[in-house]
DNA sequence: ACCCCGACTGAACACGTGTTTAGTCTGTTG
DNA sequence: CAACAGACTAAACACGTGTTCAGTCGGGGT
């Protein structure tokens, strides 16, 4: 839509539509060596550094991408495009909505879950895209969940899934940020040291609560009058009570 | 322009020996405009911009603090005096552990709300600090709570208490960067629109849980077999059990 | 009166940035 | 072969940055 010239010479047209750019061409390998400067430097890092990075000269950076601000377009354009790739041929596992985790656990994929943070991090439009994904896609599962009586409905499924996805994003990009990985890079690391953490409070919350007395939901309820837009709403036959001492 | 001298146009001089530097020397107008400056934009922000806010010249901003750097120390060490204030005299309300709620609402806190987020966002002393404060109240007021019986117990009190914090306050951070306040810097306005949004499925979660089924708990807590250091064991007798069908 | 000291300033410095320019090299095409 | 096109580069440009320099101003102490 606004990159120049999208494939003068098919940069990556070789055989598979693999995951980086992954081709001997120079434009290719400054791609591929911006994605991981900013991953792990941020947004900041200098455009003589990526162009030194890929064994080029910095004017061919521009050369090809025209400035640095393009050249961060289509880094985001090639990251989502590894997104989906990698979500496609992940996802076909029983790791049903974890996208992150099954991302940040497996090899190869720390550039990527390294600009997706740092899109996060300064609001890009890949964390947006990723927030967004992750979402549509929590949705989705939650419903079957719902329907096969593992979780329990809600009575604003969407309000609910964006809450547990910030929550849950959240938590992880204020640990990352907060208690950076100091030595090497591996974000991966640090993430499965959060999870490792603080998985057991998680899933304690998720099956027992945290209140024991329904009085403030209930409050809630009585006060806020109208169930959120969009909401599917229960009807009648309220779909679940759990009819604890009131 | 800037004639130094008592008070020759002191902004805020009545009453208050209270949270702003609020005092007419240069200096104290400096810091005041570079805690602005910095949770307007970002800890990026110029030397220059923050002089000309002040009416002072760059020059004079490095005479007094020696470098930009240590002008962010001062702002760093002017905001968390200012946050243990607030906190001294927001806190005797009822408002346990909710500082972030009470400061978003009070008027004249945003730019300190602004300033904590922004270091949040880059991993500053002061976000640390934010969170250790936010970690060592909430684990006060949950254990007030738990003996009231107002809370459930956790197998691991401290895991539960980083795990709320780093929710709720990951949460919103990534919702106020993910859209900031386009228009004004009214980062307070977003903050509670924000928690509008949320606090239906943040309710609904802390008293109905999430999942249906105690399967998923416990098997981690047969898998793991050690009850994490300093955690006071729930002994026996299950504290609650929704017992649906296992 | 003097002098000195500190607040304070405009102009410059040193440097890193993104980008431009002019040019070289190389392969392809007529 | 000659000519062109495009990848590629070294050098320079324009600019914004933090910081330094050489002062000026003004009030207080001896």
């Amino acid at each position: 839509m606004h990159s120049v010239d999208v494939a003068p010479e098919g940069p990556d047209q070789a055989g598979g539509p693999l995951v980086p750019a992954s081709d001997g061409g120079a434009r290719a390998r400054i791609l591929d060596a911006a994605v991981l400067r900013f991953a792990r430097e941020g947004f900041g890092a200098s455009v003589r550094s990526i162009a030194a990075d890929a064994g080029v000269s910095a004017a061919l950076v521009i050369h090809h991408f025209g400035s640095k601000g393009r050249l961060r377009e289509a880094c985001d354009e090639h990251v989502l495009a590894w997104i989906v790739e990698a979500k496609r041929q992940n996802m076909t596992k029983a790791a049903s909505g974890r996208l992150f985790e099954v991302l940040a656990q497996a090899e190869g994929f720390a550039p990527l879950v390294g600009y997706v943070l740092r899109s996060l991090q300064s609001g890009g439009v890949v964390g947006r895209a990723f927030v967004e994904h992750m979402i549509d896609d929590a949705e989705t599962y939650t419903a079957e969940a719902v329907a096969d009586g593992i979780v329990n409905p809600s009575r604003d499924e969407r309000a609910r899934v964006r809450y547990l996805v910030y929550s849950s994003l959240g938590a992880m990009l204020l640990s990352v940020t907060l208690d950076p990985p100091h030595d090497a890079e591996d974000v991966t690391a640090a993430m499965r040291r959060f999870m490792d953490e603080l998985y057991l409070p998680m899933l304690e919350l998720f099956t027992e609560g945290f209140l024991t007395t329904r009085r403030m939901l209930d409050d809630y309820l009585l006060y806020v009058p109208d169930p959120p837009p969009g909401a599917q709403v229960p009807a009648d036959g309220t779909p679940h009570d759990h009819e604890e001492e009131p």
